[in-house]
RNA sequence: GGCCGAGUGGCGGAAUGGCAGACGCACAGGACUUAAAAUCCUGUGGGGGGUUACCCCCGUGCGGGUUCGAGUCCCGCCUCGGCUACCA
C-alpha cells in the first residue's frame, strides 16, 4: 500500500500537488508584480472584472481569464512589460437583497463572496498582479469614483468646441447674471454634465421600495409579483448625449469586433432629418402665421400655436394624412375638443398604468384616440387630424410625428386599424414590375418604406428621395417652417438609484431656515472625500418612495459646513459607476493623492487587450468610454479612447442533451409534430394534446441522415442541443470540482481547446478528460513515471536533435507562436499535441527540444510547465525565460508533394523540390502516369500552376 | 419584426479561393497482463471496385451564380443560437 501511494504522489503527473506548490511560489516571490512604469514594450491586458456573486465562479469566467492569462504570460516571456490586474465589481443588488433578508450590512456578504472568488481565481493559476487588486466597494476606491463624479459635476459641454470644459468657463447670459447669484448657480446646474431632472421610477407600494428595471417583470415585482407603479422622482442624470457624436465617431479608432461597433452605433442611433412645424390653428389664421414665419424664421422653440415634429423623411410630407402625439405631450389638453375629452383622458390614464414593456410589446395591436383637433400641413395647407397614441414616444424627437401611412409600417398599421387615409407619394424606381408592393396590393393598401421617386407632391414630383429631402428641407427653412435636424436614440443616462449598496453622491443640498432643501446644490469638497456609507440599524425598506439612505442617522444625513446646515444627497450611484474607470485605478491602485498618477497613466494607457462577455457590448463599454472622454477633456487622462482592442469570449453551454416528447400515455411524438403554444407549453401540432419533454441518454438515439431519431422507434425525431447552463436545468459545471478531479491546468487547457475563443461552445466532460490525457502523455514524455522520485525519462538526453526532430520542433515553435499571437489557442494546443505524439514515439528526446516545449506550453498550463522546468534542472521560475525562437529554414521541407488536378479533380501527386518554379512543376506533372491517362487524347486548354500549391490541367 | 453569429464525420472542431475533415473525444482491432484498468500501436466521412500497393463515385444546411478551381466569394432561401424591440 505504501508503495502504491508513493508511486501515485511522486512521478505521475499529479496536479493536486504541484498546482498549490507553484501558486504559493508565485505569491511569495511576487513573480507577477508589474513594474510601476513599463521598461520596454508594454501591454495592458485586462479582463472585465466579475461581480462576486454568492455562487462563486462558473466555467464561463475562466474562459476569458485564461485567454488573457495566456497572452500575459506569453508577452512576459517575450520581454514585454505586462500589466495584468484583477478586481471586483462588488456593488450590486444581490448583496443588498441579502442584507435586507438577514439584516446584516451588505459589506459582510460582499467580502465573503470576494474572498471566495479570490480563492477560486488563485486556484486557477492566473498571473495577476494581486498587489493591485481592488473592489469598487473599497472606500479607498469609491472615494475616487466620487471624485470623478465631481469632475462631471464641474463640467459643461461646450458644443462649439465639442468638448467638456470647467463650469467656471460657462458663459452666463446677461439676463441670468442680472438675477443674482442664485440664478447663476441654477443656470450652471442646468448645464453641468451631472444634473438633476424628473424621471419615472418603479415604485412598488407592496414592497415599500423602488425597484430597478431588471427587478420589474411585466409590470410586477420580480419578488412577490406585486404591482409596480411609475412615479416621477427627482433624479441625477449624466449628459452622455452631449458626447454622442464623439462616441460614435471615435469607434473608428479602436480595434473592436465590427458587431460591437455596430451595436454601439445603433444604440447611439444618430439620424438626420428635419423638424417641421404644423400650425395647430384655423385655416384662416394659417396664412397670417405663414407670413409671420417667413419674416421671423424658424422659431428656436415652438410656441403654443404649433406642433413640431421630427421626421427623417421630409420627402413624404405630402403623404402625411394625420398626426400623432405622445400621450404625455403637453399639447394633448389644448388640442382635445370637448367631445373627445372623456375618451382622451381615459386613454391617457390607461397608458400611464402600463409598464414600458407592455407599451412596447410589438405583437400588441396599436392603440390610440382622436383628439378632435387638427393641424395644418405646411406644404399644402391641408388640415389633418391629430391623434394620441402610445406608439409615439415622448422621449424621442419632439414627441409628435407626422404620420405617412403609405411609407411607414407603423403609421400604416395604425391607419389601417382606424380607417385613416393612405396616400402614396413615393414610387419605387422601376416599379412597373409585377412584384412591386404597389402593383400587387393596390396603391391605397401598399406600404413602401424604401427610397424611390416622388409622386403626388406638386412641385416635387419626379425627384428622387434624397434630392427631394434636400429640396423640401431647404424650402421649409426658407419659409421659416422647418429646418434640418439631427436626433439620437441615445438618452441621457439616468444615474441615480434608490438603493443603499452603491456609492453615495458627494453632493449636499442647501437647507432654508425651515430646514428644507432650497434646490441649490453644493459639491462635497474633494478634501472631504470619501463620503462613506453610514451604518444603518436595519436594511429593511422604510416604505417611502425615496432612497434607503433617508433612514441614515442625522449625524450622517445633516452635516454642517462653514456653519451652514446641509442635507446629504441620499441617492446612490448605479453599479455601472465603479466599472467606468477601474482600468485606470489598476495603474496606480494605492495612490492617496490622485485617482491615478499622470505619468503612470501615460505610460500604461490605453488598455491593449480587453476581454469580456458580449453582454457588455453596449452599456458598460459606452459608459466607460463616456467617462473617459470627460476625463480626457479635463486633462486627467492622455488617450481619447480607453480600450484599444476588444475581444468577446463566447458562451459556454451545458453538455449536449437529447430529448424527445411523449404524450401522457407514453406515446412518442416526433419533434416535427411538436409546437410550442402561446403558454410556452409543448403540444402536438394543430391539437390541444399536451406533450412532455423527456431527457434521453446518448445510447437511446442515433443519427439518420440529417435527423436524430429514437433508436427504438426510428420514425420519431428527437432534439439534440446544448442549453445555457442554469441551476434550474441542473447542467451547471462547477470549476472547483473540475480542478479537484482534473487540475487547474486541465481546466485551462480544455477551455482553450474547445474551439475558437469567440464561439459559443458546449461543455464536454469527455473533452476535459481528453485534455488531461494529453498532459499525462506530455508528462511521461519528459518524466520517468516508473521512478520513485521526479526524475527525467531516460530518453531525455543531452543530444542534438535529428534533422527530423529539429523540423518538428521548429514547426511547433512557429505554429504555437503565430497561433498564440492571433489568439487561436485551440490550434496552438493541437500543434503541441502533435509535438508530443511525435516525440513520445522517439526513444531519443533531446533535452533542448523538451525545454523548448515546456516553454511553449507554459502560458497554457503554467503549473505543469514550472514543475517540468524544475525537473529539467532550472532553479527559478520560467515566467521570464525568453520565448523559444524558430529558424524558418528548418521548418521547411527540401521536397514537397504537390497535387496535380485535371479539370479541378486531384488525379495525382508529384514530388518536387521546395522552391521549384512553375515550368518545372508543369513538366513534372505532365510525366505523371495517371495524370497523363486522365488527359488522354483531350486537348489541354489551359494549365494553372501555383508554385508550391498545385498544378491544374484544363482539358477538353 | 430588426440586427449579429453559426450550420463541415457519431461528437467538439481544423482548413491565406488550391489535396475537406488537422488535433481531440468516442468507437473498433491489436500488443502488454492470469485478468481488468492504465499504457502503447493501428484503423476510423459515406458508397462502390480490386489479390496487395491501390482505384472510382458522392460529400461542408438548401437552390442558383462567379472561377481553371468554392467549406471559403456573390444572390436567394431554410434551420439553430444570441442580442434587441414601435426612435418617426
Amino acid at each position: 500500500m505504501a508503495r502504491r501511494a508513493r508511486r501515485i504522489t511522486m512521478p505521475r503527473y499529479n496536479p493536486a500537488d504541484i498546482e498549490p506548490k507553484w501558486q504559493a511560489f508565485w505569491e511569495t516571490k511576487r513573480t507577477f508584480a508589474a513594474p510601476d512604469r513599463p521598461a520596454a514594450r508594454k501591454r495592458y491586458i485586462l479582463d472585465m472584472f466579475p461581480y462576486p456573486s454568492g455562487d462563486g465562479l462558473h466555467v464561463g469566467h475562466p474562459e476569458g481569464y485564461t485567454a488573457t492569462d495566456i497572452v500575459a504570460r506569453f508577452e512576459r516571456m517575450r520581454g514585454t512589460s505586462v500589466l495584468h490586474p484583477m478586481g471586483f465589481d462588488a456593488f450590486g443588488l444581490p448583496a443588498e437583497e441579502h442584507a435586507i433578508r438577514t439584516n446584516t450590512p451588505p459589506r459582510e456578504s460582499t467580502e465573503r463572496n470576494i474572498a471566495n472568488f479570490r480563492r477560486q481565481l488563485k486556484m486557477l493559476g492566473f498571473s495577476y498582479d494581486w498587489d493591485r487588486e481592488l473592489a469598487t466597494t473599497d472606500v479607498d476606491y469609491f472615494r475616487w469614483t466620487q471624485w470623478i463624479f465631481l469632475v462631471l459635476f464641474d463640467t459643461w459641454f461646450d458644443a462649439s468646441a465639442e468638448r467638456g470644459r470647467p463650469i467656471d468657463a460657462l458663459p452666463i447670459p446677461d439676463d441670468v447674471a442680472r438675477r443674482g447669484d442664485a440664478a447663476v448657480r441654477r443656470y450652471q446646474d442646468e448645464h453641468r454634465l451631472a444634473f438633476r431632472a424628473d424621471a419615472l421610477v418603479n415604485w412598488c407600494p407592496a414592497l415599500g421600495t423602488v425597484l430597478a428595471n431588471e427587478e420589474v417583470i411585466d409590470g410586477r415585482s420580480e419578488r412577490g409579483g406585486h404591482p409596480v407603479e411609475r412615479i416621477p422622482l427627482r433624479q441625477w442624470m449624466l449628459r452622455i448625449t452631449a458626447y454622442a457624436d464623439r462616441l460614435e465617431r471615435d469607434l473608428d479608432q479602436v480595434d473592436w469586433p465590427e458587431g460591437v461597433k455596430k451595436l454601439q452605433r445603433e444604440w447611439i442611433g444618430r439620424s438626420v432629418g428635419a423638424e417641421v412645424d404644423f400650425f395647430a390653428g384655423t385655416r384662416d389664421a394659417f396664412g397670417a402665421w405663414q407670413a409671420e414665419r417667413s419674416v421671423s424664421g424658424f422659431a428656436r422653440r415652438p410656441d403654443d400655436r404649433v406642433l413640431r415634429v421630427y421626421t427623417t423623411r421630409p420627402d413624404t410630407l405630402f403623404g402625411a394624412t394625420y398626426m400623432v402625439i405622445a400621450p404625455e405631450h403637453p399639447f394633448v389638453d389644448r388640442l382635445t375638443t370637448g367631445a373627445q375629452r372623456e375618451t382622451v383622458d381615459a386613454y391617457r390614464k390607461a397608458v400611464a398604468a402600463k409598464s414600458d414593456r407592455e407599451r412596447t410589446e410589438a405583437t400588441r395591436a396599436k392603440t390610440g384616440v382622436f383628439t378632435g383637433g387638427f393641424a395644418i400641413n405646411p406644404v399644402n395647407g391641408r388640415p389633418i387630424p391629430v391623434w394620441v397614441a402610445d406608439y409615439v414616444l415622448i422621449g424621442y424627437g419632439t414627441g409628435a410625428i407626422m404620420a405617412v401611412p403609405a411609407h411607414d409600417t407603423r403609421d400604416h398599421e395604425f391607419a389601417r386599424q382606424y380607417g385613416l387615409p393612405i396616400e402614396t407619394v413615393v414610387a419605387p424606381i422601376g416599379s412597373s414590375d409585377s412584384d412591386s408592393p404597389l402593383a400587387t396590393d393596390g396603391p391605397s393598401n401598399a406600404c413602401f418604406v424604401g427610397e424611390g421617386r416622388v409622386v403626388g407632391s406638386g412641385p416635387y414630383d419626379g425627384l428622387e428621395t434624397d434630392a427631394c429631402k434636400r429640396r423640401i428641407t431647404a424650402d421649409l427653412a426658407k419659409a421659416g417652417l422647418g429646418r434640418e435636424a439631427v436626433n439620437y436614440k441615445l438618452r441621457d443616462w439616468l444615474f441615480s438609484r434608490q438603493r443603499f449598496w452603491g456609492e453615495p453622491f458627494p453632493i449636499l443640498h442647501e437647507l432654508d431656515e425651515q430646514g428644507r432643501p432650497n434646490g441649490l446644490l453644493r459639491a462635497v469638497p474633494t478634501e472631504s472625500l470619501p463620503v462613506d456609507l453610514p451604518r444603518l440599524d436595519d436594511y429593511k425598506p422604510h416604505g417611502r418612495p425615496e432612497p434607503p439612505l433617508a433612514k441614515a442617522p442625522d449625524a450622517w444625513l445633516y452635516p454642517v459646513i462653514d456653519g451652514a446646515p446641509y442635507r446629504r444627497e441620499t441617492n446612490t450611484m448605479p453599479q455601472w459607476a465603479g466599472s467606468c474607470w477601474y482600468y485606470l485605478r489598476f495603474i496606480d491602485p494605492r495612490n492617496g493623492t490622485s485617482f491615478v498618477d499622470r505619468d503612470k497613466e501615460k505610460a500604461w494607457m490605453p488598455v491593449d487587450l480587453y476581454v469580456g462577455g458580449a453582454e457588455h457590448a453596449v452599456l458598460h463599454l459606452l459608459y466607460a468610454r463616456f467617462w473617459h472622454k470627460v476625463l480626457f477633456d479635463r486633462g486627467h487622462v492622455s488617450t481619447p479612447e480607453p480600450f484599444q482592442k476588444l475581444v468577446n469570449q463566447g458562451m459556454i453551454l451545458g453538455e449536449i442533451e437529447y430529448s424527445g416528447y411523449q404524450e401522457a400515455d407514453g406515446a412518442w411524438v416526433s419533434r416535427i409534430e411538436v409546437e410550442i403554444g402561446e403558454d410556452r407549453r409543448p403540444r402536438r401540432r394543430g391539437t390541444s394534446i399536451e406533450v412532455r419533454e423527456v431527457r434521453l441518454r446518448a445510447d437511446q438515439v442515433e443519427k439518420q441522415g440529417d435527423a436524430i431519431v429514437l433508436r427504438e422507434a426510428p420514425d420519431v425525431r428527437v432534439w439534440s442541443r446544448a442549453e445555457k447552463m442554469s441551476k434550474s436545468r441542473g447542467n451547471v459545471v462547477n470549476p472547483d470540482r473540475i480542478v479537484r478531479d482534473y487540475g487547474a491546468d486541465s481546466l485551462r487547457l480544455y477551455e482553450m481547446f474547445m474551439g475558437p475563443l469567440e464561439a459559443t461552445k458546449p461543455w464536454s466532460m469527455d473533452g476535459v478528460n481528453g485534455v488531461r490525457g494529453f498532459l499525462d502523455r506530455a508528462w511521461r514524455m519528459i518524466i520517468d513515471d516508473r521512478a520513485e522520485t521526479v526524475v527525467l525519462h531516460p530518453s531525455v538526453v543531452d543530444e542534438r536533435p535529428s534533422d527530423e526532430q529539429a523540423k518538428r520542433l521548429h514547426r511547433t515553435i512557429k505554429a504555437v507562436t503565430l497561433d498564440t499571437e492571433a489568439m487561436d489557442f485551440n490550434t496552438a494546443i493541437a500543434r503541441m499535441m502533435e509535438f508530443v505524439n511525435g516525440f513520445t514515439r522517439d526513444t531519443v528526446r533531446p533535452r533542448q527540444a523538451m525545454e523548448s516545449f515546456v516553454l511553449l506550453i507554459a502560458p497554457y498550463a503554467p503549473h505543469f510547465a514550472e514543475e517540468l522546468w524544475q525537473a529539467l534542472g532550472h532553479a527559478d521560475t520560467l515566467a521570464y525565460e525568453p520565448w523559444p525562437t524558430y529558424d524558418e529554414a528548418l521548418t521547411r521541407d527540401a521536397t514537397i508533394e504537390v497535387p496535380v488536378q485535371v479539370n479541378g479533380k486531384v488525379r495525382g501527386k508529384i514530388e518536387v523540390a521546395a522552391g521549384a518554379p512553375s515550368d518545372a512543376l508543369e513538366r513534372s506533372a505532365r510525366t505523371h502516369e495517371r495524370v497523363a491517362e486522365w488527359i488522354g487524347g483531350n486537348t489541354i486548354v489551359k494549365v494553372i500552376v501555383v508554385p508550391g500549391r498545385l498544378v491544374n490541367f484544363v482539358v477538353k
